[in-house]
RNA sequence: GGGCCGGUAGCUCAGUUGGUUAGAGCACACCCUUGAUAAGGGUGGGGUCGAAAGUUCGAGUCUUUCUCGGCCCA
């Protein structure tokens, strides 16, 4: 008997993956068959699900990050299109912003232009031209991830619509009021005349006057402080008369300290914290003093001071104001806050109401705002303030410091934090806070954590400043009447803008006549056209407005948002505003937020740890799906780990999923028959098929639950977990005798038959919207019309399929069956066997389970030669093995007496 | 420095309202098989649950502190 007598599997389907160069095949092949189209047509009219995805930045190549964000959104967009939604992804790319003018200005530099000498509009144009090149890029490795979009007509926020879209949003918070202008204070160089951005800021040692100051306590809850004198520190005294409160700590104990030396102090309480008292005493050069009280910071709520200055024209309350960035480290526990000039002093003042004013103009003089001083310019205010604090009996001390100080990084010029006329988006006038708090409330957050985090940020955020004084955005749609100072409010400028924006993009507010925009109402000479441009915030915000909207293959508002979490102070924070502000609702349904990819060891990958994998590395050495299946196994809740041995291990689980496809393909020849589940005759099978049935209909159940709670971790281990135990340790090994030994035409075989090619289908549609390229390659193999699988609906189980009594007799034999392994096992040790075939049971069992199991073949159930079942008397289940007597049949192999009476019958 | 989140076997993950010797798959070791073969099967060894203290008859599961890590803010 030879081998050509038994059915050995067959198939075309290669046990090697080869998936950096069979991906692209596949790639082509849905750019072929177009893909993308062919799944709208396919469910047109369907239920839509919309993922609206947020746009990444058109700069630089994808990372780690980039591609779990794609993969993610990917696989869910795949599973609702084969839950028969209209599931639809336009993705989309954020433009607009300072990174890409940098880089343009870095050509510059290569170049030795000058910026200043282009003008704006072709400056602009570079820059535009940079962002479509990036956007080339991502969408090739985007793709190459497996990703189906729309990426034929992919959104950006460059666009002429979206750029015409956010001057209406703008106009909407315009029209209600609720966009005024203010002041906030930004660093600030007064020789080039400029704001600077972080990245523009050096950081170099600098001498700086430094002054203790005493501010005399007005008004006071705790009596012991009446006429004492709160004392402070600072390096930068010209902001002095800038003053408009003070900050203490109120965890910090302060002490009362009286002053004996002869001079201005003399028998005066300062204020100071207790921990500072002895390095005050020191730079002050103070001889003799008291101690006279100590108390908690709390005692100093609802304190209200007097300016230094409050004798010549600074006549106002000054606050003492709890803040928790007050320390311990320099000067004297209480910070003197002066709102115009540091982000600390302007958020606490904001928080507190008390808004910053414009206090020096852009040369760095003092405004008519600030009495005494205006017109003197700052650099040279420090001795006129000393002195003033001298006259004032205020001064304690005054000396230098050599300190780190923020310089221009071209002109090298000490900066400051000067308070600029900004633009910002009330939270509170026009309820948007609480809009937005309801709206949250509306939203479904995955995971459920999402939602306070997002929450406690809107409840504390302040105003948006949405204003920019740069160059590549979209501009504030404002003109300013020159007389009256007001804002110009009026639809029909805005409409005018818009539509022109429409038609030739915004550059032209830089270039063309303002008369253009203000139409024939209103005269340009009247007005003032605002130069600065809107934060990419809220161009990204407005991706809803310009696309969900617009667009009409889509829904607003979206079905989900999906982004790292991160955005939570991003995306989501502008999206929600936005939405809020202009249309009293979230332009999201569900919130899905992910964490962020880590090494192996959980620390974050940067070059110096040396710790960095690019996307392009893992897709030259694995392949997408290895990383897609990264993905899927991950809990995205939390941050995701990854290195080469991580993925080492899902490659080897791949290799296993890839060879239970192979076994099954193998053994129906490549030749699948789609089955019609609801006219399977259950009865008629044996068994183990009808268990097996039994198994994929829960298998089903809990895929379906776990993929409405976008639980893809713990729906990937179940089914890889089928895999392996279920089918590749179980099902495969007990029928490999029924497939191979077995007449082609026995009902045994074919019933077998029946169940692989159920498997078949149930698992190439589990697995393909994580799989989303070896699921197409197999079914290449055996769908005849040459039908994408993605294009393919879940399987439907019928609920016949369930069988809870005999499952549960399943799994009382399977326990039998591990107690049998455990006895060949043993006899294995001993030499006595090899193969399991080789291996004779004797399986006792205690009454009611030998009564249940008597008839049960279980030497096909064990892979042995023989099994005889017994009444035991004492074990539940005890199995002894021997070594089985008689001769190998060629065929089965399987150890008999007498010849094989299935394989030599005569 | 502050806010939020997290730390269960080498890895990826389960562990219901606190309750019997903490689970799965992979990896590992050893063995078997050579008719899924750069495959397949069997058996087995690994955690005291980041650390400490506390509440409780009893804690991976509650409280506090510490520590490590991540995101955001300063």
């Amino acid at each position: 008997m030879s081998k050509e007598n038994i059915n050995l599997p067959k198939t075309a389907f290669s046990m090697k993956a080869n998936l950096q160069t069979r991906e692209p095949e596949i790639l082509e092949y849905w750019n072929k068959i177009q893909l993308y189209k062919k799944l709208r047509e396919s469910t047109k009219g369907k239920e839509k699900f919309v993922l609206h995805d947020g746009p990444p930045y058109a700069n630089g190549n994808i990372h780690m990050g980039t591609a779990l964000n794609k993969i993610l959104k990917d696989i869910i967009v795949k599973f609702h299109q084969m839950h028969d939604k209209d599931s639809i992804y336009v993705p989309g790319w954020d433009c607009h912003g300072l990174p890409i003018e940098w880089k343009i200005e870095e050509q510059y530099k290569k170049n030795k232009k000058n910026k200043n000498e282009i003008p704006i509009v072709e400056f602009r144009k570079e820059c535009r031209s940079f962002a479509e090149k990036w956007i080339e890029v991502h969408k090739t490795q985007f793709k190459r991830l497996g990703v189906i979009g729309d990426w034929e007509n992919y959104y950006s926020t460059m666009s002429y619509g979206a750029e015409a879209q956010i001057v209406r949003e703008l106009g909407k918070f315009l029209k209600e009021g609720s966009l005024y202008k203010g002041f906030k204070p930004v660093l600030w160089s007064t020789v080039e005349k400029t704001a600077l951005a972080d990245a523009e800021v050096e950081y170099m040692d600098h001498k700086s006057d430094t002054i203790f100051a005493a501010f005399p306590i007005k008004k006071t809850n705790y009596k012991n402080l009446e006429k004492c004198e709160i004392l402070i520190w600072t390096t930068t005294p010209w902001t002095i008369p800038a003053n408009k409160a003070l900050a203490y700590n109120k965890n910090l104990n302060y002490s009362v300290i009286q002053i004996a030396d002869e001079g201005d102090f003399k028998d005066k309480k300062l204020v100071v914290a207790e921990k500072l008292i002895n390095s005050v005493i020191k730079e002050c050069g103070i001889k003799e003093f008291k101690n006279i009280l100590s108390f908690k910071g709390e005692k100093l709520k609802e304190t209200i001071c007097l300016h230094p200055f409050f004798n010549i024209g600074y006549n106002y309350d000054i606050p003492m104001l709890e803040a928790e960035f007050v320390t311990t480290e320099q000067g004297t526990g209480i910070v003197h806050c002066a709102p115009s000039h540091g982000p600390d002093d302007f958020n606490l003042c904001l928080s507190n109401g008390i808004k910053a004013i414009e206090t020096v103009d852009g040369d760095g003089k003092y405004t008519d705002n600030v009495a005494l001083f205006n017109g003197t310019h700052i650099f040279k205010a420090n001795p006129i303030v000393i002195e003033k604090l001298k006259e004032q009996k205020k001064l304690l001390c005054s000396g230098e410091l050599i300190h780190s100080y923020p310089h221009s990084w071209r002109s090298k010029a000490p900066l400051v934090h000067r308070a600029t006329p900004q633009w910002f988006i009330s939270m509170d006038s026009h309820d948007l806070r609480s809009k937005a708090l309801k709206a949250i409330d509306n939203t479904i957050f995955y995971p459920k954590k999402g939602k306070e985090r997002l929450k406690s940020m809107i409840e504390t955020r302040p105003d948006w400043c949405v204003s920019r004084q740069r160059v590549w955005g979209v501009p504030l749609p404002i003109f300013i009447n020159k007389k009256t100072n007001k804002i110009l409010i009026d639809d029909e400028v805005i409409e005018t803008i818009a539509k022109i924006y429409e038609k030739e993009g915004s550059d032209c507010w830089f270039s063309d006549n303002p008369q253009r925009f203000l139409g024939s109402k209103y005269k340009s000479e009247d007005y003032e056209k605002l130069s600065d441009i809107v934060e990419v915030w809220f161009d990204s915000g407005s991706t809803h407005s310009f696309v969900l909207e617009k667009r009409k293959d889509l829904k607003w508002p979206a079905s989900m948002y999906l982004e790292g979490s991160d955005q939570h102070r991003g995306w989501f924070h502008s999206s929600l505003l936005e939405s809020c502000g202009t249309r009293g609702r979230a332009p999201f349904e569900s919130i899905l937020s992910h964490g962020f990819v880590v090494d192996g060891k959980g620390l974050k990958m940067s070059k110096s740890l040396g710790n960095v994998i690019a996307p392009e590395d893992i897709l030259k050495k694995y392949g997408a799906d290895i990383l897609r299946i990264w993905v899927a196994s991950a809990d995205y809740a939390e941050d995701l780990r990854i290195d080469y041995s991580i993925l080492d291990q899902h490659a080897e689980s791949y290799r296993k999923i890839r060879n239970t496809f192979r076994y099954l393909l193998g053994n129906i020849n490549d030749d699948f028959k789609k089955i019609d589940l609801e006219k399977v005759n259950l009865k008629d099978l044996p068994e183990l098929e009808q268990y097996l049935l039994h198994k994929i209909f829960k298998i089903n159940d809990s895929f379906e639950n776990y993929f409405k709670q976008y639980d893809f971790h713990n729906l990937y281990k179940e089914l890889l977990n089928f895999c392996t135990v279920d089918l590749s340790a179980f099902y495969f090994d007990i029928r490999k005798d029924v497939l191979y030994c077995d007449p082609k035409d026995s009902k045994k075989r074919k019933d077998c038959i029946l169940v692989l090619n159920i498997l078949l289908e149930s698992l190439i549609k589990w697995f393909a919207p994580i799989l989303s390229f070896t699921s197409e390659e197999i079914y290449r193999l055996i769908e005849k019309n040459g039908k994408s699988i993605h294009l393919e609906k879940f399987i439907k189980i019928p609920k016949k399929f369930e069988n809870q009594k005999l499952s549960e007799n399943w799994v009382e034999l399977k326990k039998i069956r591990d107690v049998s392994n455990i006895s060949i096992e043993t006899q294995r040790a001993k030499k006595e066997i090899g193969s399991s075939l080789e291996a004779s049971l004797t399986i006792s069992l205690k009454e009611k389970l030998f009564n249940k199991f008597k008839d049960t073949d279980f030497s096909e159930l064990c892979i042995t030669s023989s099994a005889k079942v017994q009444i035991s008397v004492d074990d539940d289940i005890k199995v002894e093995s021997e070594k089985a007597k008689g001769t190998k049949c060629p065929v089965c192999w399987k150890i008999k007496q007498d010849k094989c009476e299935r394989h030599f019958k005569n």
